[in-house]
DNA sequence: CATGAATGAGAGTTCATTCAT
DNA sequence: GATGAATGAACTCTCATTCAT
């Protein structure tokens, strides 16, 4: 049967999931531990979800939807290349420094999931891997990076470091402060890109 | 009950984990199958490891160790700083490059395992990042690079870039020439870091 | 709380619950999906029928009670003992032949269920059984039938014949003319009854 | 993986299963229940059987295969095509009246399963509806029985009967001598098919 | 009368690990 | 040392039934 994917119950039921997996770790989250802290019961998840691996892909879709809507929103407001992608790393570090529980479950405990359900969260990926594409584009259109750039290596670039940063603020336990990273990140990185003719 | 570790069946067992992993996925590896591919009962693995989780980490340390110990071997014979880095990252392209199967089990299958399991897998890539470390320090040191970089952050941003450089390279099933990648992956970072006195 | 035993969705609900096992098999009949087909709520059958196995009993007393109210009918217009059966056998076939949906229910789904309920099904076919006692009766009085018949065995020789017959067509997915058959199989059985003083 | 098919637990299980299902009918034979009967543990029967529904077709393939062989053995030790027919009856009611338990199930329990798994059974059943073939071609060929029959009919009427019979019996608790009513059943039946020239 | 969202008990199956041989 | 048969805990999902609206 179809499955109802709106309602304040299914909104519920993802930010269990996200708590409990944070809290217990992927592998200890079972459904019925999510519907006691959603305060539903586990057939009730059913309704809203096709199974297990549907809820946690619709927890990744929902939760990384938002959270590359509003980056992209915030980066529109900018003009230079160079705050677009600083605003870029800033909000990838803000919007993760203020829900330790989502960094938690994307950054360590979405990723032991299997092959199949990390191609499926691979996708929900694109449209941020796009974004950054379109700044580095930019970047060289305006003669900011260098003309002679290879897209892939500096999306890489980009998304590699920002991501091992946070993966390890998140072991670490948020110990140090995560966003006051994004400036010397930023600084790093542009200084790599940027175009110097001689 | 103390287990062996060593023995023409200890390597075996380990080589055929990492072919079994690679072949079915981390999920799909049952002690049976790897059992099986080694040429060994199932209870012949518990002579060796202690349990599952001993053999994935004797896998990681026997394999990573190799790599490292590879890896500074190289990096000795180098002068410059700017070629230290170039052969760290080229070493690490070209032992993954050659070796498939490890590369699929320790950038995908491997991390599908549980915080433990991962934090131990951690402990071995120490090594690594203190060699990256060493580079980076030295780097500095001579001013080639920056006077006041963020070691942290520099370490990350080469680390995140490699791997998720060999993640790609992995997931697009090893499609591309990873090994081409390292002069320009070099350049990028170098040029991020070096001191530029005006 | 006592359910309502008529109204136009109690035949409604019935129909659909006929066309929905024919179709489906069974355990693939849910509640919900026979509410659906009648066009009604779920909670709405809870209405009409006690529980599930209320519905499943009240299916068959209803179409095997108008099956055997029209078989007795037919018969008492017959005279003889041998047309009675004759017409027995007739109206079994053709009824079933006629409802291709009633005889996969009656004949292969119904009897997947429980000992409890197959014991009320039992019930419904009693007036059957004793039809079937009177008519040999009737031939035994008549001497038309030996006198030392066991009637119980000679019950169970024309019910299992019969029943045998039509489960075989059911299976073969009605291939055959079944009322064809009515003729040979009544002669197969009144030879074997009949009475031959010497 | 494969399973193994014999072994004295291979047996010991299939009996449990018989006993279990004749005790708590079809649908409260859980697993467990018949592993704890059968004195192993639950994963131990899927050392042996693929799963559930493989038990239950190796069930009746093992006692109903034994029961044919039997039957086609004590057949063969018979002139006339009366004897055949009627050790047949006899073997028929005989076996299941020593095994009252297997009687519930090959009557009663087992016919509660689903469309496929009756076809699987119904495979096994081939053997025997092709003995009863054999038997009746005989008499006809041998004049005993009317040349014009249709073996089809008097298959149905001789398996039909018995089974009739036979599912009487256990429904009304085992209460009547089975066996006894071989002779009478027989009767009626050689009566049915007779040939008699005018 | 009717609805349909919510409930929650219940069971088949896998697989890491043990231990008698 | 090596074997592999046996163990048994653990978890997702279905669906008959209820009851507030």
């Amino acid at each position: 049967m179809t499955v109802k994917r709106k309602g304040p119950k299914y909104e519920k039921i993802i930010d269990a999931a996200v708590t409990v997996i944070a809290k217990h770790g992927y592998h200890q989250s079972q459904i019925s531990k999510i519907a006691r802290e959603a305060g539903v019961a586990d057939g009730t998840i059913y309704l809203y979800f096709k199974n297990k691996e549907d809820l946690l892909i619709s927890l990744f879709r929902e939760k990384m939807g938002r959270f590359i809507d509003t980056t992209i929103d915030e980066i529109e407001h900018q003009k230079s290349v160079e705050d677009k992608l600083l605003t870029l790393i800033e909000m990838h570090f803000k919007q993760l420094s203020v829900d330790h529980e989502l960094a938690i479950v994307t950054q360590l405990e979405l990723r032991q999931t299997n092959r199949e359900l990390r191609a499926k969260i691979g996708e929900v990926l694109k449209r941020y891997l796009e974004l950054v594409d379109s700044i580095i584009l930019e970047g060289i259109d305006q003669k900011v990076f260098q003309p002679n750039l290879d897209i892939r290596i500096v999306r890489q670039m980009i998304f590699g470091t920002i991501d091992e940063t946070t993966t390890s603020w998140v072991m670490n336990d948020h110990r140090f402060d995560l966003i006051a990273l994004a400036k010397p990140v930023h600084d790093l990185l542009i200084n790599g890109f940027r175009y110097r003719p001689s």
